[in-house]
DNA sequence: TCAATATATGCTCATATGATAATATGTTAA
DNA sequence: TTAACATATTATCATATGAGCATATATTGA
């Protein structure tokens, strides 16, 4: 087994010439597993967003309806229907129904301190 | 002035009728600063992609070049140094240059804080 | 100065994603 | 059952974004 068959080629002789491969061998002992990454990375991205953020801070205060996070943050019903439907998949919110009415809410703790955490560095 | 007039018309009469005022200012009052939460999205956002991701991962174990980190994750330079630049921008790496070689490593502990808590959430 | 090397950048393309409008679904009360 | 209402869904469109190629820049050593 060539060692040159397991490196992308990009024209890089640090590579070819084995330069660190001792830090190499060493991070990639400690990367988490592939799925997990990609798990991670989901999950990372739906904070990513302005709206799915403050959906997400609001709820991390208090339970809300739909069209309370309507008036609240004034988006459309469409556009937080859609938004709490990613979040839902993704088991970052629960729901319930009263009536006409569905309330949300955090499904996790979790969540919770990571805005928290994430917003500590901001605010520094 | 009219109450009517600072909500969205989205044709829902829980907001006419106001329903559940009380939670709506409550959370208000409680809500960041709009471009705070602008800024945590951003860096949320960075977080949120799978190349990002790893890198960022692989510089949370050690300093790293750029060639260390295509060889590690069969990523092409090209693809490494847009994203690098990116979160060199956001100040979540930074660098140093020796010789030819230019080293990144994590420019901030709280994102360390922030892969882990992550990465608690989606293991348990 | 010139060649080799490591990294950065500009451009283009394909894809992902969020907002909106229109409409559908489901629930309650008359 | 019908009207009113709260929420969900579908389709469409505009925008954002990441990858890759080609190339530029910067550094070192001959």
């Amino acid at each position: 087994m060539q060692p040159s068959n397991q490196t992308i080629d990009a024209g890089l002789a640090c590579i070819t010439k084995g330069i660190h491969t001792e830090i190499i061998s060493y991070v990639k002992d400690r990367l988490p597993k592939e799925a997990h990454l990609s798990d991670l990375a989901d999950l990372f991205k739906l904070f990513g967003d302005g709206t799915r953020l403050r959906i997400l801070w609001a709820l991390s205060e208090s339970e809300m309806c739909v069209c309370d996070i309507c008036a609240l943050l004034q988006i459309k019903q469409p556009a937080v229907s859609h938004q709490l439907k990613n979040l839902k998949q993704a088991r970052i919110v629960k729901n319930r129904r009263d009536g006409k009415v569905i309330y949300y809410s955090l499904d996790d703790d979790h969540m919770r301190k990571l805005l928290n955490l994430g917003m500590a560095h901001i605010q520094e």
